[in-house]
DNA sequence: GATGAATGAGGATTCATTCAT
DNA sequence: GATGAATGAATCCTCATTCAT
């Protein structure tokens, strides 16, 4: 049902035992002070004993749980990216017959996490997230599905047939990150409407006057 | 009437006499070998001393030249993208009536910009100039140039006047960096033709069936 | 009459009861595996946690019944090493009384050992052994015994007046155990029965032609 | 003239310029102060740090100089070992006839080397130094050395032709080593002549009574 | 201007060991 | 006795940058 690839170990998994609760806490605990310390002083300057200090623990209990930095940087992109998929996930089962409506159901569901997950997003858009090839991963799973969306689309005879699926994903998936990362770093900079209204006007139909 | 506002030392200016001749050989030197390691490596991977090295010349002497590492990187990426900019700006000068005609036009310079300088491109998109903030700054400039062609359209009743400028000039060169990123490091992946066509119609029409 | 000073918990104790064969069993597990772990991957690039998860059981099991990693290296190659000294003392308690004879019986000994526990010998010749202490102190035994048994040869007149008990038997036990360190690491390197020749022949008479 | 196959800039290179002259005169202070931290407190208890320390330098220019650690304890024991070489050398260009003088010549050579060079031995028998596959590749040497007089005396007739040159090289280093190593850690246990006589003895007609 | 030896702050990571359950 | 999550001291090494020559 859920088409997100990448495994990790969920964190409303069942508490079984009181040490395997524990463990959860802890693992909870270090992914939560990741996230506020990675979204504010940025993935290269926070050390990683500084996310074990925030979670009051050990810096080797993140790395028995993490691995390394980069693997607690996952858990949380992932986790917080599956927070997206799943209405994501939920629009695509009941998408509106009408392409414009569709498009700005989709494009609104993204917006409005960009805004409600705005530490989330400052983390994802960080460029020591890109240089970790984390967020690359990320990026390219949502390529993936928009490609696949445009394959039925084109195929069903919706969308021109001029548009190449791989292309237009890696432009589609572009736009909306670009404008979103500029979003994140500037709130103030414009309205949520105003960004749903333009992103949804120019892949529907471009600058194009009808 | 060059609007792009970074002041670099130009490689062309006239070599004036034997000294400044040699000065600038060695400054252009260092230029094209950091350009080369840059791309290959990747910028973090590359020691300011590799650059030297390369360049035959000691790391002191960089220093000389460039003020620090993002110094000579700045220059490398601001060298490029003025062999980008000088077309632009040939092209806005010289526009074609039609809209397809024109966005294909443009659409067009930038692909085979992206084609025939895919190192240059692959230091533009490494993660460790968007750290060192050189290329956020570049795109910052192309987001300008667009939002101020949009925004003339705009006053022009060209385009639909639902769209903001800001929000699409960012949305536009999301898009095209998006792609342009991904074909410099996947250049296998499709060819030019696919690439501009599709971009063309996604920015004249979007994925609307006309 | 096993002069062997070190006490450890033989494995080969009568079972007494089910609880207490099966506290054995994990005991051997873990030396058994330490062994294999210790030979193959080297005694330092061997955790505490490989051993245990390789014996199939918790780490602490590990600290319960060795006190620590040296703990479990001592016994592994005091229980190895005492499987060389039953035969040694056996060959001891009924020497030929022909030098030659007698130093080739011990000498192949030896040599049988090495090959028959070439795993054994990785450990015990590993420098981690030597680095805590653990294989100086049985070759410190080893040199104690030689040492003896040179002096008995001294004092019967058999050996020339002119050695040093002592030196002497640093001397054998190098020759001995720098020969083997390196055959075990080359067994294709060279026969059993070369080294056995040729040890035979420096032990007894040198270099010298007679 | 010299068979040592390993290079590292010599310290009595001509001081060519004064830059150079600095140069190697920091070079000089590490290794200086390395050999005796190294000696005093074990290879492994000394911190890149300590020695860049007690050399007056910052840490960086050790890994300016040797690349790393080990790098710097390598050209400590290949320094010293080429002061061993160089009369060692000059011994074997100029033999004895008679094997006894030839054997008891090189054993006081080796001998009286310990004993001034304490410290160096030290290091040479630390396990550390074996551990990072430094005094190993040492000793590989001097057997080499040790199989190629052999040979020649196999040769030659000399030696008694049921000896297998590789073999009784390893035995007679080893042999060597092992005393050379406990002496040097007891050097009170024995005296010099006690050594040299014992040795000699054992390598030319073993513990054969004539 | 060119040189290149020297600098040294900075952080990730390991793993033997413990102890509450 | 067995467990295994948590501990945290301990160091290596990098590399952009400087400045005396």
């Amino acid at each position: 049902m859920n088409a997100f690839p990448f495994k990790y170990e969920h964190l409303d998994a069942e508490p079984a035992n009181a040490r395997e609760r524990s463990r959860l806490e802890t693992r909870r605990r270090l992914m939560v002070h990741g996230l506020e310390l990675f979204a504010n002083k940025g993935v290269a300057n926070t050390r990683a004993s500084d996310v074990a200090e925030a979670a009051g623990v050990a810096v080797g209990t993140l790395y028995v749980h993490f691995g390394d930095k980069r693997g607690l940087l996952r858990e949380i992109l992932f986790a917080g990216i599956e927070e997206l998929l799943e209405p994501l996930h939920r629009l695509a089962a009941n998408l509106p017959d009408d392409l414009t409506d569709a498009v700005r159901r989709h494009t609104t569901l993204m917006v409005d996490f960009a805004q409600e997950r705005q530490d989330f997003c400052r983390v994802l858009f960080d460029p020591e997230s890109a240089r970790l090839s984390v967020s690359p991963e990320i990026f390219e799973y949502l390529v993936g599905m928009h490609e696949r969306r445009l394959r039925e689309g084109l195929d069903r005879g919706i969308f021109p047939a001029d548009l190449d699926a791989r292309v237009a994903a890696y432009g589609a998936v572009g736009m909306l990150v670009n404008v979103l990362n500029w979003w994140t770093h500037n709130p103030e900079a414009t309205q949520r409407e105003t960004i749903i209204d333009t992103l949804t006007r120019l892949r529907v139909s471009g600058v194009y006057q009808v």
